[in-house]
DNA sequence: CTCAACCATTATGTATACATAGATCCCGAA
DNA sequence: TTCGGGATCTATGTATACATAATGGTTGAG
């Protein structure tokens, strides 16, 4: 592996998991000792994060973690929405249904049984999977990078909303929607379930944000 | 202007105009010799092209100018739809009547006035006009973001069709509308108005593709 | 006491040197 | 003549050294 590679795979995770947090400086310096790469490669890592939108290089002050509040959830979602909708008509066209029913099976048993928040992460496993079904098979490689943008952003601001177990099964219900909307073929019906979902899931993030959490 | 920020422009231009033509091989040490700039700043801006989808670091090969052709259209159009329409939408709600008002009246004179192939850069620039207007009215950095990236592929695509005078003509009406529509404050109207515009791009460039220029 | 200017320190931007990996070409053997 | 193996060469990946610009602190003057 690319010590670039290595470098921009550190940062990258480091910063969606809040270890560096919104406003840190990513001295080029200190990251390259922190990650036992030279500058040059971290440098070419550093590029890659402001590409993604994840830093912003300010002028003679270096590199620092982009700034992300619930501020940016409205213009995010915004994104969010007309991506997903144009990926969920193009995937009702092209995808098999038998693999869609196969998620919404799923997603109906997680909605049954999910319970604890330590079985949050398996969830999010799970939507992860539709979301790459979905991708798949719309099969846009255009539509698929900027969806894998927009994902980064809206993996950090997963952090400052409250993903409250009852949430997390009316979400299951929608994604099992979305899927048997995908499965049926129709595009419409694909298009109709994911803006739901994508309304009800901004209306609990805006009424259940974290007090004070989003200051860099 | 930093040596870096000077690659990328030139290497942008040479992309995007044909002067380097998709399959260019992009040697980190021919063009740092043509650019005269050192290696280091040159790589940098290559990371910046691959990022931006104008180019593709191939395993050991190097780096190549990405391939386009008629084949990517339906699939870049897609995501094009998607973000227009929602920047349509969002300029619609907050856009200053009075700014699109006159972008309305300028596209009906272009209208008109469009004849000769000579003013087809004056007409691209106008349009341009629009874009930077409704980006700008939409106010989400997102998507602006999305659409940036977007601009340069359409932009590098616009080699591979002709744009007859009498499509520059309807073009011109169809933008007159969507900037009438913005103005109005209906999004609705808006979103209609452009999808209108890239159906008809669409079928133009499709119907009236050139012959064979499509090749790596 | 406060403000401004200058100096020093530090970090970024660039260049070059070195290592490594892959690709191509040539030679030999079947 | 063709296929395979090896060597050489070239280009990428990395590290380090140097230049330059910006920032912050300190000092002096008003």
């Amino acid at each position: 592996m690319k010590a670039s590679d290595k470098a921009y795979a550190a940062l990258r995770r480091d910063i969606v998991s809040w270890a560096l947090p919104p406003g840190s400086v990513l001295g080029e310096v200190e990251q390259a000792e922190r990650l036992g790469v030279s500058r040059t490669p971290l440098r070419e890592a550093l590029s890659r994060l402001a590409a993604d939108g994840l830093a912003v290089s300010q002028r003679g002050r270096g590199v620092v973690v982009s700034d992300v509040s619930l501020d940016h959830v409205d213009d995010l979602f915004s994104l969010r929405r007309a991506l997903e909708v144009e990926a969920a008509r193009s995937a009702a066209r092209t995808g098999s249904p038998a693999v869609f029913n196969e998620l919404a099976r799923r997603f109906d048993a997680a909605a049954r049984t999910l319970s604890a928040a330590a079985e949050r992460d398996g969830y999010y496993s799970l939507a992860g999977e539709l979301d790459a079904a979905i991708e798949d098979a719309a099969s846009n490689a255009y539509l698929a990078q900027a969806l894998q943008g927009l994902r980064v952003h809206l993996a950090r601001l997963r952090r400052l909303s409250h993903d409250a177990p009852a949430r997390l099964r009316a979400s299951a219900r929608e994604h099992a929607q979305i899927a048997r909307a995908v499965a049926s073929g129709d595009p419409g019906l694909a298009s109709a379930a994911t803006l739901l979902h994508l309304h009800n899931s901004l209306e609990h993030i805006k009424s259940h944000a974290l007090p004070k959490e989003a200051s860099a």
